[in-house]
DNA sequence: AAGTGGACTTGGGTTCATTCTG
DNA sequence: CAGAATGAACCCAAGTCCACTT
């Protein structure tokens, strides 16, 4: 009796994949929709029966796969025949050290997708409190990780001060870590670990400031990182030493990992690379272009619709329109620096990756304060499992 | 130890559903 | 009541990281 969400439709088909712990539910509609239900047997749903639902997603259309193994059972209206048309299965699967439902090879770049778990689940759930208590964990030997890398910058070994800058940037500056990727096959970004020589600066003297670092460089999806930041003498002592005798396209921290020592790629890859880098540059300005555009237009539309009423009308009148104007003016005003300064902060998903909430859980808890006037649905459905186990003595 | 690819997170754009407004 | 505004849900590419080979 549940009806797939994304067909509102009732015809669905079941299939339970048999002698696994973690069983596996698909609701099917026209051999092209399906849905995830996954069943833990531990558990017993509210009906009384032995299974509970954990999760659904989709839609999905399945790759092409081999025909179905007859290993796998249908049941519709408690009915069982064999699998439904044009339905070819891979495999069946049982893996619990792995927390995705589903699987395939993706055609275009060869890369692996994955159905997995709603941020809700308890799978999920469970990951995201190991991640915590990481951080946790971390949090007592940071101190001790600073004091290391500061005395690492007069290492003798190259090596170890490249390292102990890299991480000082990381930890200051909350860098991404920067991992090789394929030259040519995707857009030009770095990281730290990544950076080269053309895109940082150093200035002994700055806007009154001693040692700065200008950082300017595409970061994760070409999204351009500048800043200057003022540094120890030492890191930027150091930094000079890294750059001596480099050219713009080498690394920065060129003994850092021992990485592959790449060829310089046939000039094919570069257009490529230049193609790709152009594409993603130019698609981002035309957005926030086209709303400032609608900004002004909306403005345009709010003065344009009053300007003939102003020089007809009473005095009262034009005084009361006037007040209006400014008000919807104000609210416009008001609306685009909201867009502007949302534009380079996500908080949301700040708040649902990086803040362990039962900070602010246990802070709600100790003063009385609901959790709803901080987490919203979502955040309170994914952070379920912290709110739960959290009292108000909880201490990060 | 190096190299590779699988598994998982991050980040945020797009779409959908609901409420607001003229 | 239609279109605009808003916020949630959905979705997926681009990252990170690490385990397994060789």
């Amino acid at each position: 009796d549940k009806r797939c969400s994304s067909c509102i439709s009732h015809s669905v088909l079941i299939c339970i994949l048999e002698n696994i712990k973690l069983s596996v539910i698909l609701y099917m509609y026209q051999d092209k929709h399906f849905r995830f239900f996954t069943l833990w047997e531990e558990e017993k749903y509210t009906d009384g029966s032995k299974w509970r639902f954990l999760e659904h997603k989709g839609p999905v259309f399945p790759p092409p796969y081999e025909p179905l193994p007859d290993r796998i059972r249908f049941y519709y209206d408690g009915e069982e025949f064999g699998s439904p048309p044009g339905t070819r299965w891979k495999e069946v699967r049982h893996d619990n050290k792995v927390t995705w439902l589903v699987s395939w090879t993706e055609n275009i770049q060869g890369s692996i997708k994955y159905i997995m778990l709603n941020p809700s689940s308890r799978i999920k759930g469970e990951k995201d409190w190991q991640k915590y208590e990481t951080a946790r964990r971390l949090k007592k030997s940071v101190a001790r990780i600073r004091a290391q890398y500061r005395e690492d910058w007069r290492s003798k070994e190259m090596r170890i001060r490249q390292r102990a800058v890299a991480l000082y940037f990381i930890d200051k500056l909350a860098l991404r870590a920067g991992n090789e990727k394929d030259e040519g096959e995707t857009a030009d970004t770095v990281g730290c670990c990544s950076l080269r020589v053309e895109h940082i600066r150093l200035h002994p003297q700055m806007d009154g400031q001693d040692y700065v670092v200008e950082l300017d460089f595409p970061g994760k999806d070409s999204i351009r990182y500048y800043n200057k930041v003022p540094v120890q003498k030492r890191v930027f002592k150091n930094l000079q030493l890294f750059l001596e005798n480099k050219q713009g396209k080498d690394d920065l921290f060129d003994r850092l990992n021992v990485r592959p020592s790449y060829y310089k790629i046939l000039s094919y890859n570069r257009a490529n690379r230049a193609v790709a880098v152009l594409c993603i540059h130019q698609r981002a300005p035309p957005k926030t272009f086209e709303k400032s555009i609608n900004l002004n237009s909306g403005l345009l539309a709010v003065i344009n619709k009053h300007k003939p009423c102003v020089s007809v009308l009473g005095v009262e009148t034009k005084k009361k329109a006037v007040q209006r104007i400014s008000e919807q003016l104000m609210k416009l005003e008001v609306q685009a620096t909201d867009r502007e300064e949302n534009k380079q902060i996500a908080l949301g998903t700040s708040k649902l990756n990086y803040l362990d909430l039962r900070i602010s859980v246990a802070w709600c808890k100790k003063w009385g304060v609901p959790i709803e006037k901080i987490y919203n649905k979502t955040q309170r459905e994914k952070f379920a499992w912290a709110i739960d186990m959290t009292d108000e003595d909880f201490e990060f």
